[in-house]
DNA sequence: CACTATTGTTACGCGAGCAAACAAATCCCT
DNA sequence: AGGGATTTGTTTGCTCGCGTAACAATAGTG
């Protein structure tokens, strides 16, 4: 039951019902593919002659592909119907704290060209080097298909609507308009979005096939900071300026140890990459110091996860000190929203047999329920792809989301 | 942007748009009325005479009624037009540990009648109890109007889809069908909900007519325990099994007072009026001598809040620290959901003189946007009604909501 | 009293869902 | 090999409801 907002509605007209039926008849073919004209019908309860008419319109645009017929029992042989992805590229962007990765792919998330260079700070001077980038990009491979966006995400806030990059301390960014810039540079629509909300993004569009429905889930993180992307009924958690989700901020103990943030004992103060490696060394986390004892000592989180593979005891007691406080931000998480699932992204889902069962023991001392406890814990697959993935996303989602009504 | 839902979808048919700008104009009529057809014409950028048609259909089926004409500068003097809720009765149910409260009203929200009695822990000799009530009720006032509907409220986990009563441990009740029950005891649609859940919606339909959308707020209600009622998207927030919003158990610190939940240190154990009545008695809180302790003193917190504001140092100062903890408790609020607004209910709210600063500071302490850190707090105006009001916005509510498309 | 402004109603065209008939393709059985 | 059965996909008329425009009703103005 959801209450019309009388200052934003939009009013249903004569083509409403068609655009609805169009999107659902996509995504359905979407999820189901290989599927027949007839099967749209039964699924949808809907005559086959209007599927017959949705599909032209759909394949008129390149939306749907016709492939080849395909045996059945009897009767005529059904025409199988698919989404088309290929020839249909997005240029993909993932800006970082040290180095920036741009990658051209098509819709399914494919990569097929890959770059990256040193993150340049100013956003102008970044803007100019994108452009170039981009056009030689698509003027390499423009034969595989036309391009029809580019995706963005940035480690900060950004505005829903605007695209404006509020703020993005790692970068040193304040209310920045790339979008319009880029959008100006490369004559094609760019989308910003923040970077765990895409990926969850990510998730929901590119993730399983077929499999269960996600639509209410949360994806965690866990980089120099811990970020979260949550989606509740199939839609992003913005809250009212954009800056919901940050339960990277949520105190574990009010005497912990200090947080970027200004407050104390916070979730990433104890779980992320810097706090796991500051812990290995032997230090108190503090936001001041971190960064220069991690690059003084030369590791990253990635050498600790190979010393504790390798069996040594301080790797193993840092890693399994992160989990517990992860475990206990995560019951956070299920006690407060109830996801159907949480995906923990990062470097550190890498050692997911040794954390993973100290974050089901957390939290099934924490949470409410039986059936709360037995929330599945999902490690990301492929860490470093993820980011990419969702800035693919921010193009091609919108093709395929639910029009608004009312 | 939303993801459709493949598994279960509501496809568009040829009426689907007329539903949809029933319910935009119905829900413009409730926010503006008085309202005349011109000025629905051009707030829905729609033409007249579809209006008049659309008008026509709901004054038709009673939802909305036409007053008389009033005076314009010149031309034909518009017919105002309003939404009818007089006559449209509604049994509201409030159950609670000791009592339970019956209240005949309208739509609207305003009494008739209201009765109460001592609450029956057994269902069943509840609902045979309600019978008689309800019936006795109906008889006296029927002359009043129709009554569309019974909206009952449970200190409990409600089941969204089937209206069962998943566990309310305060009732000693689990998985307790009682729509079924109560329905075909009165004939008449019933509809169960979470008592601060219910208080959110009343506070999303109720709330202050033409001002502010309130479309992604929380309702926090601090009684026996501390419970949230959690709106985004203009929807209540439920995930997976119904458990979504449990903010009373997010632990503020490790090595707290044990909770009722079994955990250590959660907001509950800090804030709940079980918890001041304790710290003013000067004990330590366990959830398995609190009640006791209490009932022993013979103390209720109505009684702290006077003892506070006519000076007692050592009510102030459990007051006080109760607000610590609730803002400690809000801040959290704050920074995972982003709420336009957090509304609090339940007796402790009428010392808001006292809490309201320190619940301010310690959020501006920890919120980590100065726009977060002004989120609005305000207090629930009658915080005894506020249950009730939800139980009939159950019954109200749904005449008004969107319809579920795509 | 004609002119203008505004509200509310009525009439007709057209997009799109809906149902049913029709064409196409394949298997099965005689 | 040919007719019937079965299933897929297309075409055709019908109806609902938006969209536009003309029309009636009501009131003020010079």
């Amino acid at each position: 039951m959801r209450k019309i907002n009388t200052r934003s509605f939009v009013r249903a007209t004569r083509s409403t019902p068609r655009e609805v039926n169009r999107q659902i008849l996509l995504n359905l073919v979407r999820e189901h593919e290989p599927i027949s004209r007839a099967d749209l019908s039964r699924r949808m309860e809907i005559a086959r002659g209007m599927v017959t008419s949705l599909v032209d319109e759909l394949i008129e645009d390149g939306s749907l592909y016709e492939g080849a017929t395909v045996d059945s029992p009897r009767g005529r042989r059904p025409q199988m119907l698919f989404v088309r992805t290929r020839g249909r590229l997005v240029i993909s962007i993932d800006v970082r704290f040290s180095r920036t990765y741009v990658m051209l792919g098509d819709f399914s998330g494919t990569a097929i060209a890959l770059e990256t260079f040193e993150t340049i700070e100013d956003p102008m001077a970044l803007v100019a080097e994108l452009k170039l980038r981009v056009r030689r990009l698509l003027a390499t491979h423009g034969d595989a298909g036309t391009c029809e966006g580019l995706g963005l995400v940035v480690p900060g806030m950004v505005d829903s609507v605007t695209g404006r990059v509020l703020n993005a301390p790692h970068l040193g960014w304040r209310n920045v308009d790339i979008v319009d810039a880029l959008s100006d540079a490369v004559g094609l629509p760019v989308f910003v979005e923040n970077a765990p909300i895409a990926c969850a993004l990510a998730l929901m569009w590119l993730g399983q096939r077929g499999g269960g429905e996600l639509t209410d889930f949360v994806y965690v993180n866990v980089s120099d900071g811990v970020g979260t992307g949550v989606v509740v009924n199939g839609q992003v958690l913005r809250g009212m300026r954009n800056t919901a989700g940050e339960f990277g901020h949520v105190p574990l103990s009010a005497d912990g140890p200090p947080c970027h943030c200004g407050g104390r004992g916070c979730l990433e103060a104890y779980s992320s990459d810097l706090a796991t490696l500051v812990r290995y060394l032997g230090h108190e986390f503090s936001p001041l110091t971190a960064r220069t004892l991690v690059q003084a000592s030369g590791l990253t989180i990635a050498d600790i996860i190979a010393l504790a593979e390798s069996g040594n005891e301080r790797a193993i007691r840092a890693i399994e000190e992160t989990a517990k406080y992860l475990g206990a931000g995560l019951a956070n998480i299920i006690n407060t929203l109830s996801p159907s699932q949480i995906c923990i992204g990062g470097e550190i889902s890498e050692a997911w047999g040794l954390i993973e069962p100290i974050m089901r023991g957390i939290i099934a001392a924490r949470a409410l329920t039986d059936i709360a406890a037995a929330t599945p814990l999902v490690a990301e697959k492929a860490p470093s792809q993820a980011r990419l993935r969702g800035a693919t996303t921010l193009v091609a989602a919108p093709r395929f989301a639910a029009p608004k009504i009312a």
